[in-house]
DNA sequence: TTGTACTGTAATAAAAAACATTACAATTAA
DNA sequence: TTAATTGTAATGTTTTTTATTACAGTACAA
């Protein structure tokens, strides 16, 4: 697993709090990672229309709705990739009858848990995780 | 992601399946992985009391227990690692009220998110898993 | 109309993680 | 006593992740 949901949890935490529009660099200060990397993110959330951006000087980045209406399953949606539960590289020997079926059974396990994990990332809502912050 | 877990589920459905001692260069060639990180993963289910092995000739590795009595999450408990919904590898600012916090709560939120995978994980053993293969 | 503060993105480099390979000691059956 | 095997350390290669540099485009504001 790599960095990506942390970071896209806590630029949608600055900008629930936020009450005016927040630059990259200013995240990026935050998070404490490099301000590309926060803007790949950021447009990785603008294609998925979690939020809006505006150009320019005095620029920056906002919640494209209200955070009550921003599940954090529809954030891990945004950065999902390949099987929760991993995948191996090499293609298991096909000669063998459990290595020809192998994959398919581990797919059909890996929907199922993720199914599971969407589920409960469903019940909560950026506002409410917000809320836990003094 | 790495690939531990689907070559676990692998060498446990061999192991499931056989009705004597597999040797780890015959799992490697079915997994088609290299031997060693095949035996580096037996060594690990060796820890975890999920397998035994025989040294010496004519030696390899069985289930320590029916298939019946292994749940899918206790492999996959075997090779957990970390948190299920990644981690960045910075420390965001302590000087900011959110970075301050927020590993905190993402960490409760990957407690909660790894439980419930674990509670369906725990739904399905490995004698059941296998059933699934013609 | 020009400077400044931003977004957006490509290209490249560095660091870290995952996987492969080689090597060999220890064990045991035949 | 030979051959097949486990067990593990050390090292190398490949892939992935993260950082950095660079710069074009946009918009505000003096």
């Amino acid at each position: 697993m790599n960095g990506r949901f942390p970071i896209e949890m806590h630029i949608m935490t600055l900008l629930c709090t936020a009450d005016d529009y927040l630059s990259s660099d200013y995240m990026a200060g935050s998070i404490n990672v490099n301000p590309v990397l926060v803007r790949k993110e950021l447009s990785n959330l603008i294609k998925h229309q979690l939020i809006t951006s505006r150009e320019g000087k005095n620029g920056g980045y906002t919640l494209s709705k209200p955070a009550t209406s921003i599940s954090l399953a529809s954030i891990y949606q945004s950065i999902k990739q390949g099987n929760v539960l991993g995948q191996a590289k090499n293609q298991p020997n096909p000669a063998c009858p459990i290595g020809k079926q192998i994959n398919n059974h581990l797919k059909d396990l890996d929907n199922e848990i993720e199914q599971a994990m969407l589920n409960k990332l469903g019940t909560t809502n950026l506002a409410e995780f917000c809320n836990k912050f003094d």
